[in-house]
DNA sequence: ACCGAAGCACTTTTT
DNA sequence: GTGCTTCGGT
C-alpha cells in the first residue's frame, strides 16, 4: 500500500475532471475507517481504475461499500451525481442510500443507487425518443410476456409443435441476456431446423408486437440500454462523463448483458465526443463486490467468469479478500466451509470468526412435509419464548411449492409469518386487472393490457367483437385503442358499440391527465368501470378478498404519491414493475419470514431454518442434470447456511407430497458433507431401503431415486479424510405398502405409534388413507402407501 | 356471450 | 392439488 490513494501511476492526475475535486491531501475522515480490519480498510481507501472486493458471506461488504462511497464524497473526490451504485434489490439500494446519508449527510443526494433494471429504465426513459420509443413505455413482466407469446402461438395456428409459451419466453430471455437480438441470433442459428425457424418467426412477431405496444420486457431493459449506448456515441459519452465511480454489488451474478453495460459505462471518453470536453477523459473507476461461492443465478445467464476473470478484464485491478466473518458462529461457518469445500475449481476461501462456536446445528427428519413443518413451528415457539423476535427468524426452502405445508402448520400454531415472493401480490388476477387499467391509461398503445380489461368487468365485448376491432385496427393501420374510439365505423350491435364507446371515453379522460395522482386515477377507474361493483355484488366469498386487494393497491398508490409527491402514473407503474421479492421485507413486521433460498441471498437472521434438504429437491432434480447444476445447488445451500447468525436448523422429510401424490424422499447428499459433530440430530435421517436385512451399517449417501424403484443399491465408498455424517445405525424403513389391504377393525402396528385399530379407510390408489386409533398415541391419519406399519 | 363441469398439464430458482 | 382450457348447455 505504498501508493495509498492510487493517484500516482494510475493516471488520475493528468485527467480532466468535469467537476472540482478537493485537494489531494484530503484524507478520509477517521470515523469512516474506525473499527475496520486491515483488508476492509484497504477496500475503503484504495484508489485506482478497478477494484475487486472478494467478500465472503457476512464479511461486512455493505459496510465497506457504503464507507467507500462516503469516503469519496467526504474527501470531495466525487460529487454525488458522479456515483453510480448498482445493488441487487431496491431494498438494498434504499438501505445503502440511507447509510451513506447517515455518514455524510444531505449532500449525498443525487447519487444513482439502484438495481440494474431501475438504472436502465431511467436511462431509457430519458433517451426513449432517440430510438423510436415513447417516454411512456411500459414494462412487461414474465407473465405478460408469456401471455403475449401464447396469443401469438395461437394466432399462428397449430403448425408449430413443441413451442410452448414458457419455452419460447425462456429462450428469448436467454438470448437477450447473451446480448443477442433477433437478427444476430438468426445469423448464428440453423434455420434448417424447422423448430428454430418457427421460433425465430415467433420471436420476430413478439418484438414487433412489443414495439407497437410501446413496451419493453425485463431483459430488454438491460440489452436495449447497451444497444442504445453503442448506437449513439454522444449519448454514451454523456453518461461516461457523468459517472466517474461505478460500484456493483453481487457481481458474481451479473450476466453478459449486465457486464456489457458496465463495460460501456466505464469506457474512456475521447475529445470530440462531447463538445465541452477539453481533453480525453479516462474511464470511470469501477468497484465490484462479490463472492463466486454465492453465485446462484446461472439459470438467468449469470456468468461466474465475470468475477473470476475480473483481473484479466480490467488491467490494473486490485483484488482484496474479506474472509473474516462478523455474522455467524464458528459452528455455522465450519458447516458452510465444509459444504462449499466440495466444489472443485474454486478459489480457496475460508470464513472464520473470533466470536466463538455457539450452539450446535439442530437437525430433524420428519415423516412428511407436515411433520417437518411442525418441527419448524415447535422450534420457533421455543425460540421466541426464549426472547427471540419473530422477525429474527426465517424459513428457507428450494421451491415455492413447499410453502403450503409450512403455512398450514404456522397458521395452526398461531405464529405470525410472511411469505416473501412466491405468489406475489402483483400477480393476483384482480391486481393485474387493476394495473392493466392504469397501464392502458398511461400507455394507450399497450394493446396487451387493453385486451385484458376490454371485457373485465363483463360488458358484452366477447372474442368476436374484439376480433372485429383488431381487424379494423390492422386494416386502418391504427392502434386497438384508436379502433375503439372509431367504433362507429365498424358494423357492431348498438349495445356493444355503446359499451366500447363508454370504456374508450373513460380511459381517454384519464389518459389526458398523466400527472394525476395514481391512487386517485385507480380509484376512479375501478369505480366507474364497474369493477368494484362487480366484486361487491358477487356471491363468491373470494371476491370480497379480491375487493380488499384492489383497495390495498389504491392504498399502495396513495402511499407512493405521499412519499414522492412529484411521482406520476408512469413512475408508479415503473416502480411496481421492478419490485423484487426481497423488497417486500420490512423488519418492523414482527413476523417470521418465509422465502426461497434464492430470495435469501444478501439477508441475515438470528435463526434460520433450511427445509427440504432432500435429493431431488436440494439439489433439485432438474438442476442436478444440468452442467454445473450440482455445484450451483451446493452454493445455494451454502448461501442458506451463511444467512444464520446464531442458530441454524436443517430439516428434511422422509416423504414429500407433490401434485397431491406422496413419494418417498432421500436425504440430500449435501447433508453428509457437514461434519457429524456439528449437528445435533433430534431425529437423524435414515437409510431408505426396501429390504430390511441389508441396511444395517449402510450409509444413505449417494441415494438417487432408482433406489426406490429397484431396491437397495450399494453406495459408493466415501472419500477418506473428511469426517462424514454417521447416522446409519438408526434405520427406518420407508416401504411401499401399496398392496396392503386394510379395512376398519384391522389391528396394525406402527413403528413409532405402536399398535392400533383401523377405524376407517378412504381415498384410492397411492392416496389411500387409514384413520387409526392407536392404543397410546391417539388418532392418526396415515398414508397407507408409505406409513411404517404392518398388519397384525 | 356466458356459465359450469370435466379433463389436462404442470412446478426450479427471478429481475 | 391447482389452475387453465375445452366443451356443451342455456
Amino acid at each position: 500500500m505504498s501508493d495509498l490513494w492510487g493517484l500516482g501511476d494510475e493516471g488520475f492526475g493528468d485527467v480532466q475532471r468535469p467537476t472540482p475535486i478537493g485537494p489531494r491531501g484530503d484524507t478520509i475522515p477517521e470515523h469512516l475507517l474506525a473499527g475496520m480490519n486491515p483488508p476492509q480498510r484497504e477496500a475503503v481507501e484504495h484508489r485506482g481504475p478497478a477494484l475487486l472486493i472478494v467478500a465472503g458471506a457476512g464479511s461486512g461488504k455493505t459496510r465497506v461499500l457504503t464507507h467507500r462511497i462516503a469516503g469519496l464524497l467526504a474527501t470531495r473526490e466525487a460529487w454525488p451525481s458522479q456515483i453510480l451504485a448498482i445493488t441487487f434489490t431496491n431494498k438494498a439500494a434504499g438501505e445503502m442510500r440511507e447509510r451513506v446519508e447517515h455518514l455524510v449527510g444531505e449532500e449525498s443526494r443525487g447519487m444513482w443507487i439502484s438495481t440494474f433494471h431501475s438504472a436502465c429504465v431511467r436511462i431509457l426513459r430519458r433517451e426513449a425518443e432517440a430510438f423510436g420509443f415513447k417516454q411512456t413505455f411500459t414494462i412487461y413482466d414474465s407473465g405478460d410476456v408469456r401471455a403475449l407469446i401464447k396469443r401469438l402461438i395461437k394466432e399462428r395456428g397449430a403448425d408449430i409443435q413443441g413451442l410452448t409459451p414458457g419455452g419460447v419466453s425462456a429462450r428469448i430471455s436467454k438470448a437477450k441476456n447473451e446480448l443477442h437480438d433477433v437478427d444476430s441470433w438468426a445469423r448464428t442459428a440453423n434455420l434448417e431446423n424447422p423448430l428454430d425457424a418457427a421460433f425465430l418467426e415467433l420471436w420476430r412477431d413478439y418484438e414487433s408486437q412489443k414495439q407497437r405496444a410501446n413496451a419493453f420486457d425485463f431483459d430488454d431493459l438491460i440489452s436495449q440500454t447497451v444497444f442504445l449506448l453503442r448506437a449513439f456515441p454522444q449519448v454514451a459519452a454523456q453518461y461516461r462523463k457523468r459517472f466517474r465511480h461505478i460500484l456493483v454489488d453481487e457481481y458474481q451474478d451479473t450476466n453478459a448483458a449486465q457486464y456489457a453495460l458496465i463495460r460501456e459505462l466505464t469506457r474512456p471518453v475521447t475529445r470530440g465526443e462531447l463538445p465541452d470536453l477539453r481533453g480525453d477523459l479516462e474511464g470511470a473507476s469501477l468497484t465490484v463486490v462479490g463472492d463466486s461461492d454465492q453465485s446462484i443465478y446461472a439459470f438467468r445467464g449469470a456468468d461466474i467468469r465475470n468475477i473470476t476473470e475480473f483481473e484479466r478484464d480490467f488491467p490494473g485491478a486490485r483484488v482484496i479478500l474479506l474472509e473474516q466473518n462478523y455474522r455467524s458462529t464458528q459452528t455455522i461457518l465450519s458447516a458452510a466451509n465444509a459444504v462449499i469445500g466440495n466444489n472443485f475449481d474454486r478459489r480457496e476461501k475460508r470464513l472464520w470468526t473470533d466470536s466463538g462456536d455457539g450452539d450446535r446445528i439442530v437437525g430433524f427428519t420428519g415423516y412428511s412435509g407436515h411433520d417437518e413443518a411442525q418441527f419448524v413451528a415447535d422450534e420457533i415457539v421455543e425460540l421466541t419464548s426464549g426472547g427471540m423476535a419473530y422477525s429474527d427468524v426465517a424459513v428457507f426452502y428450494r421451491t415455492n411449492a413447499q410453502t403450503r405445508a409450512l403455512e398450514e402448520v404456522l397458521i395452526r400454531s398461531a405464529i405470525p409469518y410472511r411469505v416473501i415472493g412466491g405468489t406475489k401480490f402483483y400477480e393476483r388476477a384482480e391486481i393485474k386487472d387493476a394495473m392493466a387499467y392504469l397501464i392502458t391509461v398511461a400507455n394507450p398503445d399497450d394493446s396487451l393490457s387493453l385486451r385484458r380489461i376490454m371485457n373485465v368487468p363483463r360488458r358484452g365485448i366477447g372474442p368476436a367483437t374484439e376480433a372485429a376491432l383488431q381487424a379494423f385496427a390492422d386494416e386502418q393501420g391504427v392502434s386497438l385503442r384508436d379502433a375503439m374510439r372509431r367504433v362507429g365505423e365498424i358494423a357492431l350491435g348498438p349495445k356493444v358499440a355503446t359499451a366500447i364507446t363508454d370504456l374508450a371515453a373513460l380511459l381517454d379522460e384519464w389518459t389526458a391527465k398523466p400527472e394525476a395522482d395514481p391512487g386517485e386515477v385507480l380509484r376512479e377507474l375501478m369505480s366507474r368501470s364497474g369493477y368494484t361493483d362487480q366484486l361487491r355484488r358477487s356471491p363468491d366469498p373470494q371476491d370480497a378478498a379480491r375487493l380488499e386487494n384492489v383497495e390495498e393497491l389504491v392504498a399502495v398508490a396513495r402511499e407512493h404519491r405521499r412519499q414522492n409527491p412529484s411521482a406520476n402514473l408512469i413512475d408508479f407503474l415503473t416502480e411496481t414493475a421492478l419490485v423484487a421479492a426481497a423488497d417486500e421485507l420490512d423488519d418492523s413486521g414482527g413476523q417470521v419470514s418465509l422465502m426461497t433460498l434464492h430470495t435469501a441471498k444478501g439477508l441475515e437472521f438470528d435463526a434460520v431454518f433450511i427445509t427440504g434438504i432432500e435429493e431431488e429437491l436440494l439439489p433439485h432434480r432438474i438442476a442436478a442434470m444440468e452442467p454445473g447444476g450440482p455445484a450451483e445447488e451446493r452454493r445455494l445451500f451454502y448461501v442458506g447456511i451463511t444467512r444464520a447468525r446464531k442458530r441454524l436448523h436443517l430439516s428434511l422429510a422422509m416423504t414429500r407430497a407433490q401434485f397431491g401424490e406422496v413419494n418417498p424422499s432421500a436425504p440430500s447428499r449435501f447433508l453428509e458433507e457437514i461434519p457429524a459433530e456439528l449437528i445435533d440430530w433430534r431425529t437423524p435421517p435414515t437409510a431408505v431401503r426396501s429390504s430390511p436385512q441389508r441396511a444395517l451399517g449402510s450409509r444413505w449417501s449417494d441415494a438417487p431415486r432408482e433406489q426406490f424403484v429397484t431396491g437397495y443399491r450399494d453406495p459408493k465408498p466415501l472419500p477418506a479424510g473428511r469426517p462424514k455424517g454417521t447416522f446409519a445405525n438408526t434405520v427406518t424403513e420407508v416401504r411401499d405398502n401399496s398392496s396392503m389391504e386394510l379395512a376398519p377393525g384391522d389391528r396394525i402396528r406402527h413403528k413409532d405409534f405402536g399398535e392400533g385399530r383401523v377405524e376407517a379407510v378412504s381415498g384410492a390408489g397411492a392416496k389411500r388413507i387409514a384413520e387409526v386409533r392407536f392404543d397410546a398415541a391417539g388418532r392418526k391419519r396415515l398414508l397407507i402407501k408409505i406409513a411404517p406399519i404392518e398388519k397384525l
